[in-house]
Parts: structure tokens; sequence; C-alpha cells
DNA sequence: CAAAATTTGTGAATAAAATCACGTTTTCAA
DNA sequence: TTGAAAACGTGATTTTATTCACAAATTTTG
């Protein structure tokens, strides 16, 4: 099993790889992808390795079949099902984005426990909570994303893995605590990613100590 | 300089021992921190050791001397002032988050070029974008958040480097270009999070391979 | 067609991060 | 006041991640 941070990088070659492909290129080299996300092309080259991707001395790789083998990597080789709990700002904004659309990402669905956001008619219809088990069930849902006040977060986590899905992002800042062991949670917590990012504004700026 | 996990670790141990607080606790162990955090406890001390952060042999580290140094670490001593741009779903859920309240991150105005984003009298309120520079200069902000769409953002990135902006949050699915290696910029993709869980609940259904 | 130029693939070397392990300090109880 | 137990602080060690460096393969050129 590879890093978190391996399989991020596998992430941005695909997209680096994707934005080449739509300039008309056929081939590209390590040392392309390594520019166009900020590391070295040995490790490019070594990620690559790693997952049995290879290309051809001298010839680079040919993008088609490179990101073929990223996106069976990454799992977009399918589609991938999604709902969305709590369709406040962030639940909207994950429902309404048009980019997963070109992507094998597909928001299927969002619950909610106040009925001014319930629409079985939208795209992506918003349903009360007592359908999500149901729901989850019938459409083989794998994946959720929690996107509920904090105080929420742990009761919808315990439906969430009821229901079965296998995978869940967390907006809320509180650690998830559960004894199943096969769920795999990924927490997001913006005011974390705050502060990490004013620490390194402030150790810039006074880089003595 | 430390290394982008390290000062993700002290926001988690901030956030435990807040919570430790908020239960009247007055001490508190390596051991207690490294089981809310889930790292081990030696890691917790070494960080700790790192930035000079020290507690009492056996007594371990009283909570609010490690909460002040913690915060003073993290930035968390004095007001750091935000601006979002893009009051869209993703901007305005930050907007409105009411968690930043009592931490020292304040959110204090947004910016949109669509006129019915436009608020003067809100309590963050939504400017046009001509005002952006004029504003952050006189209210000495330091931090912009980017949450418009991707065809956008590097327009916007170049803007608020102007304005003299120092760290940036950016949303947007592109990788922001500048020659200015002062600012700091830190991405937070979230197609690239959910292709990052994607992976890891696959590779656990199938852990051959 | 041979030689030169490039680029991959991967072990070896290096660097970075995490853990171990233990001496030192502090607390507490008898 | 002394001894035992607990917890820190940190140098040493181990593990993990990255970079180096070069043989092997492929392409290009003359
Ligand atoms: N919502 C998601 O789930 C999601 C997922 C991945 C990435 N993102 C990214 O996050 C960013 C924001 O997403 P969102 O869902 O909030 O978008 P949104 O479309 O809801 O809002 C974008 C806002 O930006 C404003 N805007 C557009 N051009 C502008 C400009 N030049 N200057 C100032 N303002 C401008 C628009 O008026 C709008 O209010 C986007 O880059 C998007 O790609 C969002
Ligand atoms: N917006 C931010 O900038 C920001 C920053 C950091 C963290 N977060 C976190 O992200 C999460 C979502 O934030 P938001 O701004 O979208 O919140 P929001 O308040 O806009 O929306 C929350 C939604 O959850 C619904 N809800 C509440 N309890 C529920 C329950 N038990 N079951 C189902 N639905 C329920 C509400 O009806 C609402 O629609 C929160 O945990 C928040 O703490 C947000």
């Amino acid at each position: 099993m590879s890093s978190r941070s391996r399989i991020l990088r596998l992430s941005r070659y695909k997209n680096a790889a994707l934005r080449l492909k739509s300039l008309n290129f056929l081939k590209v080299f390590s040392d392309n992808l390594a520019d166009a996300t900020g590391v070295t092309a040995s490790q490019v080259r070594k990620d690559f390795s790693l997952f049995g991707i290879s290309g051809n001395r001298r010839g680079g790789y040919q993008i088609d079949e490179l990101l073929t083998q990223l996106n069976k990597v990454l799992g977009k080789d399918k589609l991938q099902k999604f709902i969305v709990v709590g369709v406040g700002n962030m639940g909207r904004g994950m429902i309404n984005y048009p980019g997963f659309i070109k992507s094998e990402i597909k928001i299927v669905a969002g619950f909610d426990i106040d009925p001014s956001k319930y629409n079985r008619k939208a795209d992506a219809p918003v349903f009360p909570m007592d359908e999500l088990t149901a729901f989850v069930k019938t459409n083989e849902v794998e994946f959720g994303i929690i996107a509920v006040p904090d105080f929420a977060a742990q009761e919808v986590f315990e439906r969430l893995i009821q229901a079965g899905i296998k995978g869940v992002l967390n907006f809320a800042p509180i650690r998830l605590k559960s004894d199943n062991t096969d769920i795999v949670v990924h927490n997001l917590n913006l005011e974390t990613e705050i502060e990490n990012l004013i620490y390194f504004v402030n150790t810039k700026v006074n880089p003595a100590e």
C-alpha cells in the first residue's frame, strides 16, 4: 500500500497529462510532468514504477495509455457514486460542482433534516434522512460526504456505516469514531488548513526563530 | 522550518487540548494527546520539543500554558484577517462559518464580479472587485481565499498579489503561477481529495495487488 | 547502418520522519 | 525523607521517502 502523498501526486500527474492531451500532445516525458506538478523527474518515474506504469526509453509515455493506467489506479475507470449529507453551503457546493461531470465521480443525492432542503425532482435530488439507508442500498452507493454541523457529524457517520457506505469525506471539525475498521475516513478540516497557511506565511516573514 | 504535516499535527494537538480544557482538565499528558489525535506519544513530545514547548516530568503539560504556546506557533495569538474572492457556494460557506468566531481568524469581506452578490451592510460585506486593492491596503489584510471558477483563478491571484496579500488558500483546481516568491499558496483540491479516498477504499477492498 | 543523443527504470545512496529507549525529573505515599 | 512510579526530553535507531546515477533501450541523424 502506498502513502497518501504518493496517491495525491498520481492525481496531479493525471491532471497534468489531461491538460497536455487537450493541447493535442500524444506523448509526455517524466520531465514535463515533473515541471507541471513541482516534483523531480525521478520522483515521477519512481511513482509510476511502483504501480507498474511504464513508458518507452527515449520515447516517454503515450498520454492515452498513461491516462488509462492512472485512471485505473485512481478508480476513475468506473462510476463512483457519492451521497452528500447536510445540504448547507458546503454540501450544496459539492452537489452543484460542474467539474465532476467529466470525471467518473457522481453525486447521486443529498440528505438533510431540514424539510426546506428537500427536492425530489432535481438532477441530484435531496431527501429526508430516513430514506438514506434504503437509497444507499438500492443504488449501491459506496461513498458519503459529511457536511453537517460538528454536533451532528458522529450520528450521521454511524448512519452511513449502517447503510453500508465504504468511504467518507468528512468536513466537520471532529474526529469520527468507529470500531468498524473497514470504513475509510478522510478528514478535511478547513480551519486546520488555514492555520497551516498562517504558520507558513508567518515563518516566511520572520525566518529567524 | 518544519514540515507541513508537523504543523497540521500541532493544530490537532491544540484542538484536542481545547476539548480537554472544556472538560475542566488542567493538565494533559503526551499520551492523552496521542490517543486523541492518532499518533504516538513520542511523536507528540518530539513535535513539542522542536518548538521549545516543554512540560513537567511526571506532571505532563499545563493545558493553559500549552494552549498559549501552540496558539503562538499557529499565529492564533493575534487576529488574522482574510478576504474571500468569489462568493459562490464555497465562498459563502467560508464567510458564514460560525466556527471562526471563537478563533482568531476573521473573514472581513468578500469580493465578486456578480452585482447580485454585493452587500455593503452585512457583517462581512461583499464588494465589487475594483475595490479589492484599496480595501486590502486600508485594512491591512494579509490572507486571501480564492473561490472563483478555475478560469478566473489566475487573474484573481495576480490581483491579490498586487494588493499585497501574503498567503492564499486556493480552492480552484489549477496550479497558480507567479514569479513572486514571497507569496505562500496552499491548494485545496476537492476532486483530488475524493480520488484519494476512492483509492484507499478500493485497495482496502482488494488487498491483493 | 552505425554512432550519438535521449529518456526510461531501478538499485544504491541520501535525506527526512518516526519510533525507541533510557536517563532525568517530578510526584506521591509511607 | 526516602523509595518507587510516572512522564518528560532527547540522542540513537529504524523506517520511510526521495534523489542520485547509470545501464539498457529507443530514436534520431548523418
Ligand atoms: N463546489 C465543489 O464541490 C468544488 C469541488 C472542487 C473544486 N471546486 C472549486 O472551488 C471554486 C469555487 O467553487 P464554488 O462551487 O463556490 O463556485 P461557484 O460557481 O458557486 O461560485 C463562484 C463565484 O465566483 C464569482 N466569480 C466568477 N468570476 C469571478 C471573477 N473573475 N472575480 C471575482 N469573482 C468571480 C461568481 O460570481 C460566483 O459567485 C471553483 O474553482 C471550483 O472549481 C469546487
Ligand atoms: N463553511 C466553512 O467555511 C467551514 C469551515 C470549516 C468547517 N466547516 C464544517 O463543514 C460542515 C458543513 O459546513 P456548512 O457551512 O455547509 O454548514 P451549514 O450550516 O451551511 O449546513 C449544514 C447542513 O446540515 C443540515 N443538518 C443539520 N443537522 C443534520 C442532521 N443531523 N442530519 C442531516 N442534516 C443535518 C442542516 O439542515 C444544513 O442544511 C460543518 O461541520 C462545518 O463545521 C465549514
